[in-house]
DNA sequence: GTGAAAGCGCTAACAA
DNA sequence: TTGTTAGCGCTTTCAC
C-alpha cells in the first residue's frame, strides 16, 4: 500500500506538500502540484480514509436508519440520499432495523453512533424522548423523514392534506360511505404518518357534512396482506362503504384483491384511492395521492449536509421543517358511487 | 468527548490496561476490569471508531454494491447481509449504482474501495475483466452474490436448473409452445443469471423432443412494464403460445397483466410461471420457482467474515461456489393447455 | 511556497 | 498484571 509518504520521497518533498497539493490546497505552485499529481498517480497512491478522518475530525460518513429496507418506500428514500450523498463523497452506512425492537434499541440507546458519522437520517419513525435526548447528545445534524418532530429537521409531505385530498375527490364523486385503512397510530415501530392521515380522512368527512363511521375504518399494517384483510372485513357485508381510502398504495392493492375476491367491481362498485403512487399504481391502474419518495431522501441529506456545512463555517443552522407537495393522480380505481352514475 | 485518557487518568491507569479491560482481552485482573468499566460508563466513554481502525489496521466495515436497491431482490439481499453484518459489529456501507454506468465506473474503476473496507459484495453483476482485476488488486474477500464468477467466491442458485423446473412442470401438464420473456444478456448493466435461464429453458424443450422457438422469445428487461409489453406482443397473435416462462417474477406479474387485458384466462387459456417467490407472488398467486432471497445475502457476509477471519489468523481460506436450492411452488397460474382439459 | 513537528485517539510491542 | 513507547497515515499549525 503506498501512502502519502512514498509520494512525498518520490517527489522529493514533504508530506504536507503533498498533502496540500493532493488536495487542491492553496499556496502550492502549479508546478509542483503537477508533479505531485503525477507522481501519486504514477505511484498508485490513494489516501486512507480512515487517516483522514482521524486527522481531519471527519468522518464523512452519514448513517440512515431504515425501519424495513425492503419496503419500496423506504428503500426509495435511501436510493435518494445515497445518489446525493455519494455525488458529495460521503459514505452511507445502512441500519436496518428490519422491524425489530432489538435493533432499534441498539442504534439509538447503545453508543453505535457515537463517533462514527457526522449526520444521521432516520426514516419513517416517531422518537421517543429518550430517543431524542440520545440524538441530541450525538451533537450532530439529525434529519427525519416522512415523520413529524416538532423542533427537529424534517422532510414529509402534509399526511393530513394528503389525506384530505383523496376523500374530497371522493365526496366530489358523490361518495358519502367511505372506509378507511390505515395502521397502528402507535406500536413498536411507532411512524408519525398514520395518525394524521386518519384525521385528514374524519376531518374532511366532517367538513363536508359527513358523519365518520367509526366501524368503518380498519389496520391494514401497512401492508398488502394487511389490505387484502381490512378489504375483506369491510366489504363482506350488505352495508359496505362505496369507497376505501387506504393510508398506503400497498394496502390499496390489498384492497382491490379483496374486491375482487368478493367479485366486486372497480370502480362501478367500490372506488378505491391509495397514497404514495408506489411504482405500481399505474400496473394496479390507481387512483392515489402521490408523494415525491426518492426526492426526500434527496432533500434529506442535502439539508444534513447543508447544516455540516453550516458548522464547518462557523454559521449557525436552524433545523427546518421541509413540506414537499402531494398530487392526487386520477386513475382508474375511482368513479360515481352506485346509483349515482351518469 | 470524552477519550481512553480521560478513563484512564480516572482510573489512574495506562490507557493501554483500560483498552485491554475494555476490550475484554487476557491479563487483566477481573478488579481491575471491573473499576475500568465503571469509570468509562460513569464517564460515558465510547472509543472512537475511526481511531481504533487506524490503529489496529481494520475497517469493520463491509461495502455492498447493488446494481438497483429498490427492486425487491436486491434490497431483501441487503437486507440478509445487514442482518449478519450488523450482528457482527461490521459497518454496512451501500453503494447503489442505481443502473448508471458512471456509478458503477466510480465504484470499480476508481480508487473509492480502497483502504475503505474489509471486503465487498458485490450483487448480480457480471464483472468485466478489468473490473475483476482491480478487485483483486484491493487484496481484500469479495463474495458474488446471484452471479456466476468463475474463480471467486459466489453465493447463487443454479439458475439452468430454476428454468429447467419451471419449462418441465408446464411440459408436464401438457404444454407444447412455450414462451420466454427474459431480460438483455448483455448491456450496461450486466447481469449473469439471463443467459443461463435462457439456455436452461432452450435445453429443456430440446430434452423434451421440442424445437425451442426463437420467435416467442422476449426481453422484458426485469420489469413489471417490460414484462407486460412482453406479454402483450407474444399473446396479441393467433399462434400465441399456451405458456410462459418469465425469468423473474415481476416479468411474470407484467405478464398476466398483457393476458389480462387481452381478455385471456389464467390459466385456462394462458399459463404463466416465474422465478424468485417475489412477496408479491403470493398476491397474484403466481406459480414460481422460489429462491432463497435474504439467505443469499446472509450466506456472503458469512462467507466475507469467514475470509476475515481466516486471514486474521492465518489459515488460508479458498474461495467458495454456494449454490443454494430452488424448488417450485405451484399456484395457480399455471395448468393444462387449452384442448387438453381434463 | 514549503517544511518540521505535533497531534488525531487509539492499539500493540516490548519492558518491567 | 501493568506501564512505556511507538506507531497507524494522515492534517495542521507554525516557522522559515
Amino acid at each position: 500500500m503506498t501512502g502519502i509518504k512514498d509520494v512525498a520521497r518520490e517527489v522529493e518533498m514533504s508530506t504536507a506538500t503533498v498533502s496540500r497539493a493532493l488536495r487542491g490546497l492553496p499556496g502550492v505552485t502549479e508546478e509542483t502540484r503537477a508533479i505531485v499529481l503525477e507522481a501519486a498517480l504514477r505511484l498508485g497512491y490513494a489516501p486512507s480514509p480512515t487517516a483522514v478522518r482521524l486527522a481531519s475530525g471527519q468522518t464523512r460518513t452519514v448513517a440512515v436508519v431504515v425501519p424495513y429496507v425492503t419496503r419500496w418506500f423506504f428503500s426509495s428514500v435511501v436510493h435518494g440520499a445515497e445518489e446525493v450523498l455519494s455525488g458529495r463523497d460521503y459514505d452511507l452506512l445502512l441500519y436496518n432495523l428490519a422491524g425489530s425492537t432489538a435493533a432499534r434499541h441498539r442504534v439509538f440507546d447503545t453508543d453505535l453512533l457515537t463517533k462514527r458519522v457526522d449526520a444521521v437520517l432516520v426514516l419513517s419513525l416517531r422518537p421517543t424522548t429518550d430517543e431524542l435526548a440520545r440524538l441530541d447528545r450525538l451533537a450532530r445534524p439529525v434529519t427525519f423523514v416522512g415523520a413529524d418532530v416538532p423542533g427537529w429537521a424534517t422532510v414529509r409531505i402534509d399526511d393530513r392534506a394528503a389525506a384530505r385530498s383523496a376523500i374530497q375527490h371522493l365526496i366530489d364523486l358523490g361518495h358519502q360511505r367511505v372506509a378507511y385503512v390505515g395502521g397502528a397510530t402507535e406500536g413498536v415501530l411507532d411512524f408519525s404518518a398514520p395518525a394524521d392521515r386518519l384525521s385528514g380522512f374524519r376531518d374532511t368527512l366532517l367538513d363536508a357534512g359527513l358523519t365518520p363511521d367509526p366501524t368503518l375504518e380498519r389496520d391494514g399494517s401497512f401492508t398488502i396482506a394487511g389490505g387484502t384483510a381490512a378489504g375483506r372485513s369491510l366489504l363482506d357485508r350488505p352495508d359496505r362503504p362505496t369507497a376505501v381510502f387506504a393510508a398506503s398504495d400497498e394496502m390499496a392493492f390489498g384492497v382491490l384483491r379483496a374486491a375482487r375476491d368478493l367479485g366486486l367491481r372497480v370502480p362501478e362498485d367500490l372506488s378505491v384511492v391509495g397514497v404514495d403512487d408506489h411504482e405500481l399504481a399505474d400496473f394496479f391502474d390507481l387512483t392515489t395521492v402521490a408523494q415525491p419518495v426518492q426526492e426526500q431522501g434527496r432533500v434529506a441529506a442535502q439539508q444534513v449536509l447543508a447544516a455540516l456545512g453550516a458548522k464547518a463555517s462557523g454559521e449557525n443552522w436552524q433545523p427546518r421543517q421541509v413540506i414537499l407537495e402531494t398530487r392526487l393522480v386520477g386513475r382508474g380505481t375511482t368513479g360515481p358511487p352506485p346509483g349515482r352514475r351518469a
